[in-house]
DNA sequence: TTAATAAAAGATTTTTTTGTCTTTTATTTT
DNA sequence: AAAATAAAAGACAAAAAAATCTTTTATTAA
């Protein structure tokens, strides 16, 4: 579903979300032991977020990353999307060269099915409101 | 969630369900051809199959692939597992060390109605019965 | 205002996946 | 028995994804 990636930067993000703030910064650094990813991969990951507008950065003594306000508001759709593309959510399970219930494969009913439980979660909860979940019930990320 | 070879693993024993059978068979080129698939991967992808018995094949003239009676009582779960692994169906969305409701990732509880939902039509359903149903709906390959 | 810090950017390397080509083996038809 | 056919097997090449390293730029704290 997701390239290691986008599950990298799915759970970065979420990791950013609750444990960074503007006057909390974290750096590559903690994040990638935090999360025991990759480092230089990560940051290369931080940067094409940052560069997108989905998380925030500054440089220097005392920099690193975090949401702002602005960042929790966005969804993990979008997150996603700026690392795997945008259609993640509507090809085809099997490949096929479109996905459409008028012309289904042989596993669109489920797969749409799956596919849209997900979409819809990732595209109606605002990150910051993930973050409050995961506060609340402990989630592992 | 599929690698590519198995995507064509999917497709290529759907394709022999309905086109092929012990009287019938379907060799590489035929398939390749039908479903838009490079030659050399799939007769890769083939013979991984056979040699674990999810498909049926003979060498020589008038030899090819085919689904044995026995073939078609199988299901496309095990043709999934020979071809991506056994973990495709447990393991976490987000790349976590496990995927457990007890431990869950933030994304756990639809990611697995969405797995499940899956896993369980390519679990229960025989693939000569699927093969029916795409002939009689008219689904595409 | 200098030194230290940390992200940004760029360039490479490694690994995995996908795809191709060649040779061998089994089978069948002539 | 010989020729033709088609899968099996093995070796290889190309492309994509994942991971690493180095240099540059911005910022801040001393
Ligand atoms: S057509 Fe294959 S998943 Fe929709
Ligand atoms: S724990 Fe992540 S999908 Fe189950």
């Amino acid at each position: 579903m997701f390239s290691q990636a986008c599950k990298y930067a799915i759970r970065a993000v979420l990791y950013l979300a609750v444990h960074a703030s503007e006057g909390k910064k974290a750096g590559v650094k903690e994040v990638s032991a935090a999360l025991d990813v990759p480092k230089y991969f990560l940051a290369k990951i931080l940067q094409q977020l940052s560069r997108n507008h989905l998380i925030s950065s500054t440089k220097g003594p005392s920099g690193g990353f975090y949401l702002s306000e602005q960042n929790r508001e966005a969804t993990l759709k979008e997150v996603v999307e700026c690392i795997d593309g945008p259609d993640v959510f509507n090809s085809c399970i099997l490949g096929l060269p479109v996905c459409s219930s008028e012309n289904p494969c042989p596993l669109h009913v489920q797969a749409f099915a799956y596919r849209e439980g997900l979409h819809y979660q990732l595209k109606h909860q605002a990150i910051g409101d993930l973050a409050k979940r995961i506060e609340r019930e402990e989630q592992k990320i």
